[in-house]
DNA sequence: TGTCTATATGCGTATATTGCGATATGCGTA
DNA sequence: TACGCATATCGCAATATACGCATATAGACA
């Protein structure tokens, strides 16, 4: 189990990756293309980024029409993400409070 | 902001951090030397996992009587564990009902 | 069926990280 | 101060991973 779980953590562990979370989270589902874009990337490191997070369910993909469309699909992600944010905050507020 | 966010993640991407985590979570706090035996690695390993992760505040360490104790320091680490062991235990067991 | 577009994959390179052994450093104690 | 133990750091080889380019594959449509 513990490989399972360093392994989810890996695949959070790329800020491009969370970038690309990111991006489908509050501008909604996206397209390879789009997220080549809107990223600035090379294609096929997004698509290969995506395929990873696929695998690991936090991200679905649906193909209709000539697109395939990329969905936000983990829920408990912001859960595991607040706390994180949280963390590295009051982390940083303690460090500038002793300075 | 995303930068360390992802090297939080990375901290915990690494199947030996989190048994050294679960060790001193679940068996108290220990020195280097006590983590090597437990882990059978090396000890200049330990000692820079361990530094690592108390430079992300999940640990601490606390010398007093010549015994450098490292104790687990992140209750919200649980909180972020959990609905990850959650999610790859519902998808495994996804995957076996479809098979 | 053939073509065009979008996505996936193979390959080579650059960089980061791990683990180990050797060594340096720090800290009690004789 | 000198010694011994515990921990930290350095250097190296092996491995993993990201990126970009080129190419293969898949699906829509004429």
């Amino acid at each position: 189990m513990t490989e399972e779980v360093a392994g989810y953590f890996k695949m959070l562990s790329e800020p491009v990756r969370l970038h690309m979370l990111g991006s489908i989270c509050s501008e909604g589902a996206a397209t390879i293309g789009e997220l080549t874009e809107r990223l600035g990337l090379c294609q096929s490191v997004v698509s290969r980024h995506m395929k990873l997070m696929t695998e690991h369910g936090v991200v679905c993909k649906k193909t209709e029409g000539g697109r395939t469309l990329y969905y936000f699909a983990d829920d408990c992600l912001c859960s595991i993400c607040a706390p994180v944010v949280e963390k590295i905050r009051a982390r940083a507020a303690e460090q500038s409070r002793l300075l």
